[in-house]
DNA sequence: GACAAACAATTCACCAGCGAAATACTTTCG
DNA sequence: CGAAAGTATTTCGCTGGTGAATTGTTTGTC
């Protein structure tokens, strides 16, 4: 078996800090997390190039067609969902909205909330990223067996559990 | 085996979406790795509090201890291997010299290069950051077996090759 | 030896996001 | 009923990051 970056991370921490002693597969899982994911961002922003979405456009209308309530979300649960602040979602709903992808409209029983909602326009473009960054994922998740593939995510659903026991949540 | 939030996301999307056919399992396999990387960052940010350091400085700091010549860089190289442009660099070096964790000293020989060199208090400062982040890492991986967690480090050295072959480096 | 191309780092103008304050409503309670 | 407390969103000032020039320094090449 080839060794990859966290391999070769881990044996040069032992070379030059043989003083500091930590726990080798744990600090290669936390490398290989952090570069994985980071693969996984760059993949799709690369597929995105292919549309009229940047990155962050595609997450917010991302949250919002994949709820509950599919195309329709308050400004502030956007918010939790997505990890950024109330102000990051207004200026993201700001640019969304002039580009005609989704509309404001004011609540109807209670007048302090917003109703967000999908044009017909941005849910085309959605789902047309949508489909650029599937094929994106399914080109790395093809580097396993079917086996593998259960086994993997059977072992990071445990890891998750026990994550999400004290921090933070988002789909 | 409980559901985590990656399943629910799974089902909620089967429900709405049953025209858009993608993988259970890569779905799922993607949601976890995205999620399992920001608690990693969120916990190190937790951990960091403790210290006179914001994410971005450890960051940097960290980068310029873990090379093959610890404690010296060209900017350059550490906006490579943090992902960040030259640019970006060059705002985070400003940071830090002035807290006095590095210094900038002119290349020698090449008059156009800068060698950057961590200062005794960056090192001390780093060190103590470092811990920090190490318990929170070795209390993720708690929740798996040693033997879990190394054929865990297999499906994921796999994946990372695999990644790795045409995309973005660094440890 | 001089002038163009290549390079490393920095400066510049701009952008997305944050925390705190402001705004605009609604609910609660005296 | 009306004041105070609460809630949802937006505005404001600032910060870290980016890509596109800019500056200063090599390195050809003729």
């Amino acid at each position: 078996m080839p060794k990859d970056l966290a391999d070769l991370h881990v044996e040069r921490w032992r070379d030059h800090w043989i003083d500091i002693s930590f726990d080798d597969e744990v600090e290669a899982l936390t490398v290989r997390l952090l570069n994985l994911a980071r693969h996984l961002r760059e993949a799709k922003q690369t597929a995105l190039v292919r549309t009229d979405l940047q990155d962050f456009e595609y997450d917010t209308l991302h949250a919002l067609m994949i709820r509950d309530t599919p195309g329709h979300a308050s400004p502030g649960a956007l918010a939790q969902e997505l990890g950024v602040s109330n102000a990051g979602i207004t200026g993201r709903l700001d640019g969304l909205e002039k580009k005609g992808w989704v509309k404001r409209m004011p609540g109807a029983d209670d007048r302090r909330r917003v109703d967000v909602e999908v044009t017909r326009a941005g849910a085309t473009v959605w789902r047309k990223a949508m489909s650029l960054r599937g094929t994106a994922e399914d080109e790395l998740a093809s580097a396993l067996t079917r086996r593998e593939l259960v086994t993997l995510n059977r072992l990071l659903r445990k890891l998750t559990l026990h994550a999400e026991e004290s921090g933070a949540p988002s789909a």
